[in-house]
DNA sequence: CCTTACCTGTCAGTCACTGACAATCTCGTC
DNA sequence: GACGAGATTGTCAGTGACTGACAGGTAAGG
């Protein structure tokens, strides 16, 4: 009971791991046969082996089967802006750190795309979506808020628009990769829509 | 049933419309009063008067209560935007069509800031918020895209970005000025998110 | 008056999600 | 190897949003 903090017992923590992994992927696998809305919790907990009670005790939700791994995302976006140089204007930044998730989506293609897909077909995904990239927004936040200048006043309110609009335009730009089929590159659709919110 | 078009019996139309306005009016009562996810539908229904079946006549779900008559505004910013001369460019054309929008939340104030603050307090409304703000780029993109120059292959991408980034700081500026209470003027702070983002 | 279409209440059912309880399992410790 | 604490699980029972089906009532049109 010492260490309260981290380390865990290891094993625990990560076979919790590798079950919500394969609680999501079974899920998925259904969500893509069947649909999402007609595959009940029942029939994942029935395919993983478990009662469907025990689902509930790994994913919050149904939905979060789906998209409960963006919040990493979310988090590997600040991280990967806080490693950024200070000098380097709030713009730069951002299209800096948004790199690496680029280069992620771009390396498992056929998966993401495919998920992106399901996500365009089932409206009632499409909420817990932009929900969760919203929270994106607010990881962003603190970082880009020390990265501008002018009055102090202003300072907060500003930075919530260049993250929003910045976040919008990765959205867009994912979306048309997506509905591309992966066709035109990732990286310059990004460019062209943060290009057009600045001209 | 021969002109199905409009018009209907004009009667029936207006007493539903009223009877949506009144479940709508005591809902929003109840929410305020008791929370969203406190208040049931059952409660609702008896308030008015009828039986809970009989609610989701009029509203498809319980959310929409709260945020069902957001369709209606995305219309109206995109007939607004429809009237601006089409020598504008987009982002001046978007600023001045967002125009009769905040006159009608300024107007409202004190209704509308209770609302937003409503909406921020119960985290189960944010998606169908987020979700109906969305809805809004759909009705704002065609027009949009006529008032782009340059390649037509991207036109349409950077139109999506362009309107995405407009209704962020939309979102912005009306969070802001909500937050606060009506302190500050909600053309200034809208002003303030746009110039943030295109400087 | 009578037909037609709509509105409504009632009943029964599905499904996501939650709390409580007891049985089981795992791990660290003696 | 035995033991006790904590975590995990299945089961049961319940809430509440939402849906389909059926029947009675009411208003519009001929």
């Amino acid at each position: 009971m010492a260490n309260t903090a981290r380390a865990k017992s290891g094993l625990r923590e990560m076979t919790r791991r590798a079950v919500r992994a394969q609680i999501a992927e079974t899920a998925m696998t259904l969500f893509a046969a069947n649909g999402f809305e007609q595959t009940t919790v029942d029939q994942i907990a029935a395919e993983v082996g478990m009662s469907g009670r025990s689902v509930f005790r790994y994913f919050p939700t149904k939905e979060d089967m789906v998209v409960g791994h963006m919040d990493e995302i979310g988090e590997g976006l600040a991280e990967a802006l806080a490693a950024r140089p200070l000098d380097e204007d709030p713009w730069t930044a951002l299209r800096h750190a948004m790199q690496p998730h680029l280069d992620e989506l771009t390396a498992d293609a056929d998966t993401n795309i495919a998920m992106a897909r399901m996500l365009d077909a089932t409206p009632a995904l499409r909420p817990s979506l932009l929900n969760k990239r919203a929270r994106w927004a607010e990881a962003l936040l603190p970082d880009t808020t020390r990265r501008l200048r002018g009055p102090t006043r202003t300072r907060e309110l500003r930075a919530r628009a260049i993250v929003s609009s910045a976040l919008a335009c990765l959205n867009v730009a994912v979306d048309e990769w997506a509905r591309t089929g992966g066709t035109k590159p990732l990286d310059g659709l990004l460019d062209t829509a943060l290009t057009a919110v600045r001209s």
